[in-house]
DNA sequence: TTCTATATTATAATTATTCTAAACTGTTGA
DNA sequence: TCAACAGTTTAGAATAATTATAATATAGAA
């Protein structure tokens, strides 16, 4: 199949041998239209229930630190007890989702480019991210 | 000592029984000029090792976030195992330092005042927050 | 095919955090 | 002042996310 041998090309020209459960996990993440949001927790369910393959947890923890690192993959800060992983690894902002505890994309035309005045002396700036926390008009108290 | 009576004025004013443990964990966050960041852990090993007394983790824990509903404290979003918290509870944004990992406050001032064009239809906007990273110049990789 | 470095796996270990249930303590009001 | 009670503290157990371990399997090179 063609999107196999991609993932193989894309895997080996990073240095990555193109095992069969790290091609299974590009099937899950990279096979798709649209970027998204998921949990090492979602992914492993994902690629049991929809792919019906077994990957070992420690496996997908490995795997999704590895695409991190040769950068397939971003690592969301939020406030959780868990990390988020985004397809999507351009530069963008989120919502989160307090009462559903969800991850949406904020698009960067939603937001006017900022403007930072004062950057640390020395250093050079690698990304300037919004994270903008929502939660129900009726819910007070947190 | 006048301090520690303005502390339990200030607990009590907010609903919270001024008990021992809170009013040292009082002294150990805000008995200070400048505001800073920390963790659960650094905090109750500051209690311990400086004050002089050995509150309960659960406690601690029960504290903080008891005094992060009364906003006394904010957590703040960083990629991390643990949570962190901050005593500076205005609006303001932070720099990461990927080289040494560290959290620096960066005034509000220092950033335009953002405005989100689109919301999340139904839901109230309860924090923005810009989180700037930096690394040193000559460093190309993460 | 054989070899070797690398990857996968089940499971144990670790870490941060929350829960539990019993003991304790501030506060209220008689 | 003091009894009563609701709110707090506590040690330790429970939970959940993540990482470490060490044995087994496999991709790729020779």
């Amino acid at each position: 199949m063609n999107t196999k041998t991609n993932f193989i090309e894309k895997l080996r020209s990073s240095g990555l041998r193109p095992t069969k459960q790290r091609i299974k996990i590009c099937e899950a993440l990279f096979d798709r239209n649209e970027t998204f949001h998921f949990t090492i927790n979602d992914l492993a369910k994902t690629i049991e229930e929809k792919l019906n393959e077994k990957i070992s947890l420690a496996t997908v923890y490995n795997t999704v630190h590895a695409f991190k690192k040769k950068g397939y993959l971003k690592e969301i800060s939020i406030n959780s007890d868990k990390s988020y992983f985004d397809t999507n690894t351009s530069v963008h902002h989120h919502f989160f989702d307090e009462d559903t505890n969800e991850l949406i994309d904020c698009n960067q035309e939603n937001i006017d480019s900022i403007n930072i005045k004062n950057n640390i002396t020395g250093k050079k700036i690698n990304s300037v991210e919004v994270l903008i926390k929502v939660a129900s008009d009726y819910q007070n108290q947190k």
